[in-house]
DNA sequence: ACCGACGGGACAACCCGTTATT
DNA sequence: AATAACGGGTTGTCCCGTCGGT
């Protein structure tokens, strides 16, 4: 197995159907921009939907698994959850905001029309979920979120509030919306602070 | 004109649509099941993304911007917002979830491609934005919300947060999730009202 | 439904699948011989199977079933036998006996391979073995035939004798070879006569 | 030279062949099936037409001009000939016949369409033609076998029925119908007996 | 207003064979 | 003696749109 060749076939793909989703993307048409054959492609994938799980492991989940990975002297866990939120938007240019999330327009245009996506991306989500939720739960226990927050529903919430950030900010085309949007789910995430409460 | 038929076409291509997506909709398959020919649809519509855009002005934008049409009898601001909202995860059932929100999936899909379809959604989007603005300024010009809330932005969280929530739910294929997404935005909502600050 | 275009197309497709097999037939290149389009072939047919399935029973078909159809007034039973396998002698050209007998042509190739095949083939066969036994049994009954033969059996080994001949004549590329094979296969039934039995 | 692993090769591709025909063998899969590479394989091969006049001659051959070599103490020539062919019935189960005989497979499919295939396979068919022509010769001269029969023609015939019980057997895939109709052509060989005939 | 035959360009997948390498 | 990467032509199928008719 040549892995430069089969990683540049991955990145390749992964740039096309981050543009133009899963369906819209034509295999061929990325085959032939990068100077390769068909007969290369499919030496490494079986397929398109095959090539299409490789690019969601392999080049999807790596970021979004890493993104709330809380460790002993990361700080108030409320102020952890901000900060990675917020170095999202830092990171992002207004081109980016504009193709949208690759893992939120996956899910949006796959999860209900293939099962193998569904469980990939879902995959994604639940690791970044039980993450959150763990660490919610470190702040419930240590005393330092207010009692009663729900950890899984909040952990939940918060993945909805970002990824629907990202969705409206594509729509409208603006990495303003989209930075305002997560600076206002920060806001009230700050509100789950225990001092912050009377 | 016969609006009967033109009618059922555009019914029938919304729900393909809500379906598979716009890529993902054949026009051929739509309109043999519905026992009619091409020579009938290419009599209403000229092409495929006319006709996309058509659904999304008469079988989508109504039911979106009749959501937050705010009268002087609805109360504070802030509960009928979350009136509304949770009118959405009422009268919504399991399948309608797992098929994910119309809008929101054709924004995920379209928008980056195509100029007609984004400006058509975002025209839905942008109402209900200025819909929900309207109503947050009216509730902070009659002191019932907390001074220094920005309108324009919450109202874009508001929309960021309810289509993320459609969005994580359609992927986990859960109505709980959406509606335990939405009563967490809820509750987050209430914290606006001046009253729940000492 | 232009049943001309329909029949060009299952005449051509049925002279290229006598010629190359159904699988070695490439309906691009048949299509593109005949001066239409694909657009005009998967008008009328779904697939290449559907198409080959078409064929068996709309082109061939009828020259077997109707081979053996046995009247008030076709004399003895073995002699209308005899004369109908010497027809097929008479009537075919060096040129077709060397492309084989389009039935066990089709047999051999698609019979373990596909039912949809398989079940098509066999109602001609069985077509015609249940004629032959319906013949022979008449000349059982009128004391016509030697007693103790088995109609059934008889039927089935003519055909297999017929098709043979075929066959083996398809392969030596030779016209007088299928009519030397006939010819013994005749001189064999008309041992069956009981006249010629002391 | 590894003979090994040509014959590995030969084997298994000899039982692909049987199963889907030369056109339908896939190369790519019998390959992969056997756990090795495309490069064994042309190492021993040029092309795939050159493997399928190898599986002819080593795998296909032998068995077929083995089957009807006569001995001096073989008995009456008409004996030996219904024994071999009877054998030909007990040694097949219902799968073998179901799968057809590997020489009229080849023969109806390839015949027509290649040459190498053709002379190959006719070398075959030729052999068997002149032993049993020369069987039943020696059985004329020792007027075992009635006068006016002509020994070429029988062998021809003789073949013809037993690859088109085969071909039929496999269509209506039943051993019972090989059998059945292998015994009728017994039954008329029986007749070619002088003792036969009053 | 609607029908249905057809054009025509994609597109995914297949599969035989070659070549550099060890 | 054998591997694995890769070339590249082919093949079946799909599907949007057109056009002449009724």
């Amino acid at each position: 197995m040549n892995q430069d060749t089969r990683q540049k076939i991955l990145q390749q793909h992964f740039e096309a159907m981050h543009r133009q989703g899963f369906q819209g993307m034509r295999t061929d048409k990325v085959i032939a921009g990068m100077g390769i054959t068909k007969g290369a492609f499919y030496h490494y994938f079986p397929d398109k939907p095959t090539l299409g799980y490789a690019v969601v492991e392999e080049m999807l989940a790596p970021g979004y698994v890493s993104l709330f990975v809380f460790g002993e002297s990361d700080g108030h866990p409320v102020d952890f959850i901000c900060e990675r939120l917020l170095s999202l938007v830092e990171r992002s240019t207004e081109a980016e905001v504009c193709l949208g999330c690759p893992l939120n327009n996956l899910m949006q245009e796959m999860s209900g029309l293939d099962e193998g996506f569904r469980v990939r991306l879902n995959r994604i989500l639940q690791t970044m979920q039980q993450q959150l939720e763990a660490i919610l739960q470190k702040g419930l226990q240590a005393g330092q979120i207010r009692p009663g927050t729900d950890a899984k529903q909040m952990a939940c919430f918060i993945l909805s509030a970002m990824e629907g950030s990202y969705g409206i900010a594509k729509s409208l085309q603006s990495r303003a919306v989209f930075e305002q949007s997560i600076r206002q789910l920060v806001q009230f995430l700050q509100l789950l602070k225990t001092s912050n409460f009377s």
